[in-house]
DNA sequence: ATGTCGACGAATCGTCGA
């Protein structure tokens, strides 16, 4: 069983290259973010062609996400039912596998621009909404994995250059206060789960050739519940998407779950 | 301040968001 989530920037540009990944990557579920296409856009088709179910909450321009499934998932919700947005950022639903059950959450989390703007209060009050949420949803789904664009690093370990970001966005102590406390409601980072790679990345912007420089940040996240933390056999960030021609700026992480329970 | 993408409206570039 393998989970993925991809910010794809655009899939209307994209799509091809997600097709391509798929049919070398033929994970089992795949969590897209910043689709920036209206609901009458999405490529359903060609998904299914590819052999993959989809749902998906889009929006013109902007954000939108969707979850792409081998099978067909249940209980689909969009957004964060207590907090009122008016912007696509959170799908989730109900995977059944031979890994067992299994709610999934996809979210691109606000960007937040910069410290002390409009934009960051709105990413800390949607932080703290999705956080109350997600306690409720860990009860009534204890399997439970939340993956996506998290915009938010764990520690310098995950920045090119800490010293440079430090208190930037991205990077400040009030966006990792909530990341840590999803951490301290028994989540796991599951890349950390692991021995990685010096100077891993999943962003790289696309000014002053970020990627050949590796000059990146990890915000692409995959966190897993305590009841699936055993599970757990791999996660990797796959960096060939980024080698491209007209790239996304992100790579996809992947998750490995073993059958066992 | 800048760099580069992508979307949009009203152009064939300027603006915004990331």
């Amino acid at each position: 069983m393998k989970l993925a989530t991809w910010n794809v920037n655009s899939l209307t540009v994209r799509l091809q290259q997600v097709l391509d990944w798929l049919s070398v990557n033929p994970v089992d579920v795949l969590a897209l973010q910043e689709l920036k296409l209206t609901d009458d856009k999405f490529p359903a088709d060609a998904f299914m062609q590819a052999g993959y179910h989809a749902q998906w909450f889009g929006q013109k321009t902007y954000n939108g996400v969707a979850l792409l499934s081998r099978t067909p998932v249940t209980e689909v919700v969009k957004n964060i039912p207590s907090f009122q947005d008016d912007m696509a950022r959170i799908i989730s639903a109900t995977v059944a596998s031979d890994a067992g059950d299994i709610r999934v959450i996809g979210g691109y989390f606000p960007n937040g621009q910069a410290p002390g703007t409009d934009k960051f209060e709105y990413k800390m009050a949607w932080l703290k909404g999705l956080r109350g949420w997600l306690k409720a949803e860990l009860a009534t789904h204890p399997r439970l994995v939340l993956m996506g664009d998290y915009n938010i690093t764990f520690d310098d370990a995950d920045v090119w250059d800490p010293v440079g970001m430090r208190d930037q966005i991205h990077c400040t102590d009030e966006e990792r206060y909530h990341l840590n406390a999803m951490i301290s409601m028994g989540l796991h980072d599951s890349f950390r789960l692991f021995e990685q790679p010096q100077k891993s990345y999943s962003w790289w912007d696309y000014r002053d050739f970020g990627f050949r420089r590796n000059h990146g940040l990890r915000i692409d996240h995959i966190l897993v519940s305590p009841a699936l933390k055993p599970q757990v056999k791999a996660c990797t960030i796959d960096k060939t998407p980024r080698k491209n021609e007209r790239p996304s700026d992100h790579a996809p992480v992947v998750l490995e779950l073993s059958t066992q329970r």
